[in-house]
RNA sequence: GGCGCCGUACCCAAGUGGUUAAGGGAAGGGUCUGCAAAACCCUCAUCCGGCGGUUCGAAUCCGCCCGGCGCCUCCA
């Protein structure tokens, strides 16, 4: 019996509580995407892939999702609300940088991190969501949004630009508790903006001819405010009022905060009935940052040849509300699982590719008990994980019984075609809920080979066609000094009855 | 000052009132193997940061203490 709740942490509500849908049985669901002025890094990507379970979960569940994920392809200020001399247009900073120097102006600079970011979402196996607005291209909804805001007396106009007035939204600050009094007694100091009325007014325009991404507007040239623009692709996609939200941690404040501001002010209804965040990582203990510049991108590990599933099942071997310290250690551990689950998968096409599968040799009686057994347990299990999952997406659990299906295949010497057929079913499941058995965008296997340039892998084919026939002829010596050469290369062997295999020991 | 999280074996980590405290890694032993590796099997916390309390019963609830951490307008 699948659960039939979907139960997660909710921001808003302080409780795990399950999702309500509008319409039974249809998830609605927002996920903030990044700014595309640099490469995401797997901090990003975790964020990301928590949402990408959610979705996995709902539909294991047997629920319908319509998934909208935005693309940030406009600058916005780096210090978004404080007065404008002080803000630097990250886009534009980009561009300045030593990596920038290769792009013609922003727009381009912004597609090429964009095309970034797709492949590396694919690389780690993610779901494609229905919908990627970017925010260039809804600039037209911001405008009329910040409009209809002014008329309604919501926000108001400045020299510099058009702000939304907090003191007109009293429920300002119910997500992250910041609210209008508290933040008045704020330890930072921030810098005064004699065009707002209140510090903690935020932008929904800035009005700036000079800017390198402007749009005419009915306050001049200019460019939006960075929360109007979820705001508005929210609701151009999935309506007035969205069943979940998902978001990095920071998010909750201002972003997440000022995007219910606007929304609830515009239509006068929740904006999000459902508020999920995603805490930070930390990498090998300290904190990632885009300052420190001890952050890994999905590209760097991958470069060092580890399997981008292996990444993605590292990323997830923490649950997503807890703070995770990603360690390359982790990700060793994580390379060997995902091993053995390709191993799992080897053995169902042994056993499923050698019997016909009309053929039913189930006359022992022994056999077909234990065939039973094999798939009643795997079927257990995979119920197990998917009940951690809609129980607030308990990641560490739903990995231990996926790793004790994987067991439980590899304990049968060889499959029975019953047994086999269990196994896909259960593998099958597995992905579809976890995504780490195999990647639904590139074939399984190591890496390929632009990504290793040390190792080819047709010349280590041939090296280890020359250490069977050294091994037939009994040449032990040979044989273990192509093995000792492909070693060095990197490469692992693994011999087994039906022939050797070999695999890429990353980390080098 | 505000909001929030965590302290479980050598390491990561699940567990949120009641059978023998999941799972993984490491380590040790074994099977297999020409030898290895891989794979498989076995072993590996009478105990859950400390002290009180509630309860027939707590790692799990409450209080206090000790220790670690995140966010609070660059960040997912």
């Amino acid at each position: 019996m699948p659960p039939s709740e979907f139960k997660l942490y909710d921001t808003l509500s302080r409780q795990v509580k399950p999702i309500e849908t509008a319409e039974p049985g249809h998830l609605r669901f927002y996920t903030c995407g990044p700014t595309v002025y640099s490469y995401a890094h797997i901090g990003n990507f975790r964020s990301f892939l928590a949402a990408d379970l959610v979705v996995r979960t709902a539909r294991a569940l047997g629920w319908r999702v319509t998934w909208v994920s935005n693309i940030t392809d406009v600058g916005h200020l780096t210090q978004d609300d404080v007065a404008d001399a002080g803000g630097e247009d990250r886009m534009e900073k980009a561009l300045h940088s030593k990596e920038g120097e290769q792009f013609a102006n922003v727009w381009d600079l912004a597609e090429y991190y964009t095309q970034a970011y797709l492949e590396d979402w694919q690389r780690l196996n993610l779901t494609e969501p229905e919908v990627r607005p970017r925010a260039t291209q809804h600039v037209r909804e911001q405008i009329l949004m910040a409009q209809a805001l002014v008329e309604k007396g919501n926000a108001y106009e400045t020299p510099t630009g058009v702000y939304f007035d907090v003191e007109s939204q009293p429920d300002y600050g119910k997500l992250s508790g910041n609210t209008r009094d508290k933040l008045q007694e704020a330890v930072r100091d921030v810098v005064l903006d004699e065009n707002k009325r209140r510090q903690a007014d935020f932008a929904l325009w800035k009005k700036d001819d000079k800017h390198l991404m402007q749009w005419f507007s009915p306050w001049g040239w200019g460019f939006p405010g960075w929360h109007i623009e979820c705001s508005a692709m929210a609701r151009a996609y999935l309506g007035d009022t969205i069943d979940l939200h998902s978001g990095g941690e920071d998010n909750a404040f201002p972003h997440h905060e000022c995007e219910i501001a606007q929304s609830e002010a515009f239509t006068g209804k929740p904006f999000s009935n459902h508020w999920m965040h995603v805490r930070f990582l930390q990498v090998e203990g300290e904190k990632m940052a885009k300052r420190a510049g001890n952050f890994f991108t999905v590209r760097d590990l991958l470069e060092k040849g580890f399997d981008p599933l292996a990444l993605r099942f590292a990323l997830m071997s923490v649950p997503y509300g807890k703070p995770m310290n990603f360690t390359l250690q982790l990700l060793r551990d994580a390379q060997g699982h995902v091993e053995r689950f390709r191993e799992c998968e080897r053995r169902v096409a042994v056993a499923g590719g050698s019997t016909p599968p009309s053929v039913s040799p189930g006359t022992n009686p022994f056999e077909d008990t234990e065939r039973v057994a094999l798939g009643d347990e795997l079927q257990r299990l995979y119920e197990g994980a998917l009940d951690a999952m809609a129980n607030d997406l308990n990641t560490s659990v739903a990995i231990a019984k996926s790793l004790e299906g994987a067991k439980a295949i590899l304990r049968e010497p060889s499959l029975t075609p019953a047994q086999a057929r269990a196994a896909a079913t259960y593998l099958d499941q597995v992905n579809g809920l976890l995504g780490v058995v195999r990647s639904e965008h590139e074939p399984s296997g190591p890496p390929p080979a632009a990504e290793t340039p040390t190792v080819d892998g047709r010349t280590v084919d041939a090296w280890v066609g020359l250490r069977d026939e050294a091994k037939r002829a009994k040449d032990y010596a040979a044989a273990d000094a192509i093995r000792a050469r492909l070693a060095e290369a990197g490469v692992e062997l693994r011999d087994s009855p039906e022939g050797t295999t070999w695999a890429l020991r990353p980390g080098g």
